[in-house]
RNA sequence: GCGCGGUUAGCUCAGUGGUAGAGCAUUACCUUGACACGGUAGGGGUCGCAGGUUCGAACCCUGCACCGCGCACCA
């Protein structure tokens, strides 16, 4: 810090740090270190993303989190990576190629667009890395994984095998959430759902007899109107209400007519037309699906239409087909819900979720009628044939009008599932996939901790122990952060910052589905599983002789769709343990056979015998799913493994609680409980810090789209990357989402600055002895080797002293409770409000008054002068030796937050120099958390508490003081001079800071001061302040405020004096409460006496 | 429908039973020797509503309202 500038200049500092740090490697994890661990993974952002405030407030904290433990001695991990993003990237990638080559993937072919992703991986992949280190993060970039590393996949695609051996992988022609866009199957937690506007239709179709005839209303009693349920609404004519003539209404649709309120009757009972035919209305939001329907259902229990379950109806769509083709089953379920609709269910069994289970009950056919991309097929009928589906829609209620069945057409809101990437309607879709049934389900659920009060019990693994808060922590400590430090070995379960998503957390793992794992993409990890299918009749032939002989051996192999297990040694191998795990399906003529292996040799031979790869990859989770262990070599048992898992802490959004971290959890205890690996727990992490989502300052979610979004590295580049962190911090609590405001940043660059001249003061008043005087420093050499002197304290010293052992207390207590805008804004205020504003300010005294020593008044001639001057020398350097002492504490206590400018004033200030190469002297990356003080610190330096109570007199007086100038109309500038009148002895030292903190000219301190009547002045137990003014004084603004004053305080007098006038709350409250009350009406009471006396004396 | 948050100054939020707080914004004054990215002083709040518990409630309990989120959803 030679040539110190005025404002703080982050970029050149920010750069250079980094690169050190680097250098130096400072963020390499020694996994034989004896040192206790302390681990993170980060939640890999996708490969190509770019860093957004997500990002920023996620990896700040992980950050904080890291930089604190190397502070408190841990070997830390911090471990990073990326995420291949399957559907993202693949997405990204063809839209490029779509728009600078006019190429679909399928253009390319598999390879040459695979080849196109690696290269744009290979392009893009470093940028979020580096932004990331333009953040800050104190990574161990040696270790960064991706997960299609090699290793990795060589990991997932072991997970696979096992999986599947294990049975919980299978394959299954099942209802999936197809996404038309990207033409891919989706997991349920993928699928979003949103209210939609769209119509609810009203349809009536004709009841007939399995022959096509009609169902004769006589045939159709005992029904009656009267028997509804409660709910349907009554209507005497219901029963018998006529039908509409054919080609009826399209004009009133709208619902006002005649028509709607005919079909308002319409939902209570089937309609019976004067020829006695019988109608059914049936509700619908998808008219464009009606030739995919196979029956209606109706509720059996539902008195209006149990009597026709059996009977038929005729399908109105597609309209070309003869009616005979068009006869589907009026089935009885109880899934149909009575109250809703018209109580008549159309059944989907292809493109309807729940249709599909109804549809497997009663062993309807299925008719798919919609293609892969969203249109619809040849099935659909000729009119909707090709058409989007919801075109198709559209079309579907003309030809529905043209037939006159449409009954209503009303406008109708509903949930529907949206694909969270394509942002387009899914579409339940019958097709084949895999599936996992997900592994140790009820070991993650019970690891999560549940208990209300957990939440100021932070660490699992003691991360606060007892040697890291020192041993004199008492008043803040004793809240219950000191408590259960775990006994070593045991594990304990897992905790969740905030507690309440371990509800979230266990309501989906109770509920949960099987998990559709395969995507039809190909950015992603290839199913690693072969197939191969022949005729029967030629197996032998196209067999290997292994597998042939296996397959003929076997028992029930005649069973059709029949599977079992084979293993079947690789012919190639001469390795006896060499067998992949085969599984085969016969059929009337063939076999199939299927073989899954991680081994990429036997997949080659696999390839030989003529087996084909399936063509899905894997959702991208379930690569990610392993991250906290595939990440440090497993399944070795790699020393990363022993030493840093599980990890400590995991920080991340709620939004992927799902997704991510209970699958992870879900892994650790399937993978990692193997004994094998002599872990204290198979958990992934102890901790898991959900952090709130970032939103614009009106609320909403930032989006691209939206525009809200700042570009972190724009902030960073006007405000740096410390103003940047420290802004998000200090409007992040735990567990709320964070309403973003540049304004923060802003405060953050402006606490930056603030540090950085809080420094440059100090520097400027020279050295205090420790470091070598720079060419410009008085000429002085200190003795004190800047150590502090009990004798030469002042109270002001004392008082900052015992205000950084508070912010040292509670900075660590907010830190190890996840607080962390609690402990940004305690430093804050710490250091700004205490510090500068009151401490720097008052030693000002002693600097400024100790140079004039030379100026001496004459009645102290007789003082020897050298004296005089070195006892001021003296003092001076002590306070900078407490100066020092706070700013080296305050500048480690910011580190953590602050990466960038601390280390640059830690070095600057020459604080490195009094530290060992490894605890500090090197970097202050390795200094050490600052301790409380200790009782032999408080002891040698006389910390009374009762220097805070005494300071703060001190200094509310000065307030007040300065109050008189304003109530006096007294510009700021205006030199002014006061006068007190002490009620005990006053020093001159405090006598100095007091006339320096009030920007007086002078302070004259006189016992006997007679003040003229209507003087202004302030009372305090130090004494009295006055303001004289001779003359000058505005009688009529003294008089209001003195005025307002008194009301005030008899205002305060009341409230107090009715509290003590109850005799319940004297005789109740404990005697402490009593005493502080008591001496608040008496400090009341004397203000009063003073105020009135001084309004009186204005006459 | 079920569950979870939230409601405190103009804005964003702290505040787990004992004198209502911070930052920003705002008003007035000040470029004094670290800092105008600064200083000093001020104005501004029936703590969503209604009950209850208590000597005492922003805080604990009950109910309600509104905002947000999650889960489940019936055509």
């Amino acid at each position: 810090m030679s040539e110190i500038s005025k404002a703080y200049e982050p970029q050149t500092v920010e750069d250079k740090w980094y690169q050190f740090w680097l250098d130096e490697k400072c963020f390499v994890a020694d996994a034989t270190s004896s040192k206790p661990a302390y681990s993170i993974v980060i939640p890999p952002p996708n490969v190509t993303g770019m860093l957004h405030m997500g990002h920023v407030l996620n990896n700040t904290i992980q950050d904080i989190l890291s930089r604190k433990a190397r502070m408190d001695g841990k070997e830390v991990l911090w471990l990073p990576g990326t995420d291949h993003a399957g559907i993202a990237t693949q997405m990204m990638v063809e839209k490029q190629i779509k728009k600078e080559e006019k190429k679909s993937r399928h253009d390319l072919g598999r390879e040459e667009f695979l080849k196109r992703v690696w290269a744009w991986k290979e392009k893009h992949g470093d940028i979020i890395i580096n932004q990331l280190k333009k953040l800050g993060c104190s990574c161990d970039w040696t270790r960064e994984r991706f997960t299609m590393d090699p290793e990795y996949s060589r990991c997932v695609q072991k997970v696979f095998v096992e999986l599947y051996k294990k049975g919980l992988i299978y394959r299954g022609k099942r209802m999936v959430n197809w996404c038309p866009v990207s033409q891919t199957a989706l997991s349920d937690e993928e699928v979003e759902m949103k209210p939609q506007k769209g119509f609810m239709y009203h349809f009536r179709v004709e009841a007939v007899e399995s022959d096509g005839s009609p169902v004769k209303s006589a045939n159709a009693r005992p029904l009656t109107v009267t028997s509804h349920e409660p709910s349907a609404p009554q209507s005497p004519n219901a029963g018998t209400v006529s039908p509409s003539p054919g080609g009826v209404a399209t004009a009133a649709m709208a619902g006002e007519g005649e028509l709607s309120s005919r079909s308002a009757d319409s939902k209570s009972a089937p309609e019976i037309d004067s020829a006695g035919r019988i109608w059914l209305t049936i509700a619908t939001t998808r008219p464009e699906t009606i030739p995919g329907d196979t029956a209606v259902a109706v509720n059996p229990k539902d008195p209006r239409y149990a009597h026709l379950i059996g009977k038929y109806i005729v399908r109105p769509l597609p309209a070309e087909l003869p009616p005979e083709q068009k006869l589907i089953p009026i089935i009885g379920d109880e899934h149909v819900d009575f109250e809703f609709g018209t109580g008549v269910l159309k059944v989907t069994p292809a493109h309807d979720k729940a249709d599909f289970d109804i549809g497997a009950r009663h062993k309807l056919p299925l008719i798919e009628v919609i293609n892969a991309d969203g249109s619809m097929n040849p099935l659909a009928g000729g009119p909707l044939s090709g058409l989007d589906r919801f075109k198709a829609r559209k079309v579907a209620v003309e030809i529905l009008k043209e037939q006159g069945v449409l009954v209503e057409e009303k406008p109708y809101e509903n949930n529907v599932g949206f694909s969270q990437r394509a942002d387009v309607p899914i579409e339940p879709r019958l097709s084949e996939q895999w599936f996992l049934k997900y592994p140790a389900v009820e070991q993650s659920k019970a690891c999560v901790h549940h208990d209300q009060d957990s939440e100021r019990v932070p660490m699992a693994d003691a991360r606060v122990s007892a040697e890291s808060l020192g041993s004199s922590g008492d008043a803040p400590f004793s809240k219950g952060s000191l408590a259960p430090a775990r006994a070593a070995g045991v594990s304990d379960k897992m905790r969740f910052h905030p507690q309440r998503w371990a509800k979230v957390y266990d309501h989906w793992l109770t509920n949960i589905q099987d998990w559709c794992i395969s995507r039809q993409l190909w950015w992603g990890h290839r199913i690693p599983v072969w197939t191969k299918s022949v005729l029967k009749s030629e197996a032998k032939k196209a067999l290997p002789e292994t597998l042939w002989s296996a397959f003929e051996n076997a028992k029930d192999r005649d069973t059709n769709n029949h599977t079992a297990y084979i293993f079947v040694p690789l012919a190639q191998k001469s390795d006896e343990k060499s067998f992949v795990r085969m599984d085969w399906t016969i059929s009337s003529d063939k076999i199939e056979i299927t073989a899954a292996t991680e081994f990429p040799s036997e997949a080659v031979i696999l390839e030989e015998f003529g087996f084909t790869q399936d063509p899905d990859v894997l959702d991208t989770w379930f690569s990610s799913w392993l991250w906290p262990f595939a990440t440090m070599g497993w399944p070795e048992q790699t020393e990363t493994l022993k030493k840093f898992y599980p990890t400590t802490d995991l920080v991340t959004g709620p939004d992927i609680i799902f997704f991510w971290v209970a699958r992870m959890i879900m892994a650790g205890y399937e993978f990692m409980g193997d004994a094998k690996f002599a872990l204290p727990d198979a958990m992934p992490f102890r901790n898991v810090y959900f952090t709130g989502i970032i939103r614009d300052k009106q609320g909403r979610k930032m989006s691209k789209t939206l525009g809200n979004s700042p570009d972190p590295l724009v902030l960073i580049s006007q405000y740096g990357a410390d103003a940047l962190r420290f802004g998000t911090m200090r409007s992040a609590p735990l567990g709320q989402d964070v309403l973003f405001d540049e304004k923060d940043v802003e405060l953050g660059r402006n606490f930056c600055n603030k540090l950085w001249n809080a420094c440059r003061f100090r520097q400027m008043q020279g050295s205090a002895g420790a470091s070598p005087a720079s060419e410009d420093a008085p000429s002085e050499q200190f003795e004190i080797q800047g150590e502090i002197v009990r004798t030469l304290l002042t109270p002001d010293d004392k008082w900052i002293l015992l205000k950084l052992d508070l912010a040292i207390r509670e900075v660590t207590i907010a830190l190890n409770e996840y607080k962390f805008s609690e402990a940004t804004s305690a430093l804050y205020r710490f250091f700004w409000n205490e510090y500068c504003d009151w401490y720097v300010e008052a030693s000002k005294a002693v600097f400024f008054s100790s140079s004039r020593g030379n100026e001496a008044p004459s009645e102290k001639s007789e003082i020897d002068q050298s004296l005089l001057t070195s006892a001021a020398t003296a003092q001076k350097a002590n306070s900078l030796a407490v100066m020092d002492f706070v700013l080296s504490h305050t500048i480690r206590l910011f580190h953590p937050f602050l990466p960038f400018i601390t280390e640059e004033l830690w070095h600057g200030m020459g604080y490195s120099t009094d530290m060992p190469a490894g605890q500090g002297g090197k970097t202050i990356m390795n200094a050490p958390w600052p301790l409380p003080l200790t009782d032999d610190e408080t002891g040698e330096w006389g910390l009374d508490d009762c220097y805070l109570e005494m300071t703060d007199t001190k200094y509310e007086l000065v307030r007040n003081g300065r109050d008189l100038r304003r109530a006096g109309n007294i510009q700021a500038a205006k030199k002014v001079k006061y006068v007190f009148k002490p009620a005990q002895h006053l020093t001159p030292h405090d006598a100095e800071v007091i006339k320096l903190l009030l920007n007086a000219e002078a302070l004259e301190v006189n016992e006997t001061f007679q003040p003229p009547k209507g003087t202004p002045s302030v009372q305090s137990p130090m004494g009295e302040l006055f303001l004289p003014l001779e003359g000058l004084i505005d009688v009529a603004a003294e008089k209001i405020r003195l005025a307002k004053e008194v009301e005030k305080i008899q205002t305060e007098i009341t409230k107090v004096e009715q509290k003590l006038a109850n005799p319940n709350f004297t005789t109740k409250v404990p005697p402490a409460v009593l005493q502080e009350h008591e001496q608040r009406l008496a400090d009341w009471k004397t203000k009063l006496a003073h105020a009135q006396a001084a309004l009186d004396a204005l006459g």
